[in-house]
DNA sequence: GAATCGATGGTCT
DNA sequence: GACCATCGATTCT
């Protein structure tokens, strides 16, 4: 099973999101593998995308952002949630992919235990409940996903054809009319772990 | 099934 | 002090 590498990343962030889809997200966790496929993804670019963190210039939090690509950028929200986001494009434009959304691949049972053991509730099926079930939180904001002996990063692994990804408008964003219509959601068509 | 709401804290002006 | 790239429970139709 081949690792992403550097090259991968840091191409177009539409191109990456894209090509995100169906590849392996891998946390190893006390020696053991937790993984997902990629099944759900979303596209942040720019100081001109209002729903982009960058959209005001750069910040702590969003500083990851605007370094090299195929780094973690995983921000705080709601007081009790985080998000995964995977750094794009080159250092100096800011611009991520979020990932929405896996399909529970390898370690189900250490992933149900991160959730509390409620067999009730979806394990992966959007960002912050992924996030939960892997262990990310922000000890891998700014960690470079490329590096050798790195505890999280992406394994090439299934190959989605165009016909099979759907794309639609961002979930749960705010801004003006462009950033809440522009199609930047790709997500694999009838798969059962797309969120909502 | 859809709509609504509370939880809870970091970040930025 | 306002604003969140959410989730899960509750309360409706």
């Amino acid at each position: 099973m081949s690792r992403l590498s550097r090259g991968f990343f840091a191409r177009d962030t539409l191109t990456v999101a894209r090509a995100l889809l169906g590849q392996r997200l891998v946390r190893v966790m006390d020696g053991r593998r937790l993984s997902g496929r990629v099944v759900e993804v979303e596209a942040y670019i720019g100081e001109d995308d209002q729903a982009c963190h960058a959209s005001c210039g750069p910040t702590r939090r969003n500083a990851p952002m605007y370094g090299p690509p195929g780094h973690g950028y995983v921000y705080f929200v709601y007081g009790m949630h985080h998000c995964f986001n995977i750094v794009t494009r080159s250092e100096g434009h800011p611009a991520a992919v979020l990932v929405r959304a896996l399909e529970p691949l390898e370690g189900v049972e250490d992933m149900r235990a991160l959730r509390g053991g409620r067999p009730d509730l979806p394990l992966t099926s959007g960002p912050a409940r992924l996030c939960q079930a892997l262990a990310i939180d922000r000890r891998f904001d700014g960690t470079d996903l490329c590096a050798s002996g790195a505890l999280l990063f992406l394994e090439q692994d299934t190959s989605i054809p165009d016909g099979a990804v759907a794309t639609g408008p961002r979930v749960g964003v705010r801004g003006d009319e462009v950033a809440i219509t522009v199609p930047w959601r790709f997500y694999i068509r009838g798969n059962r772990y797309v969120s909502r």
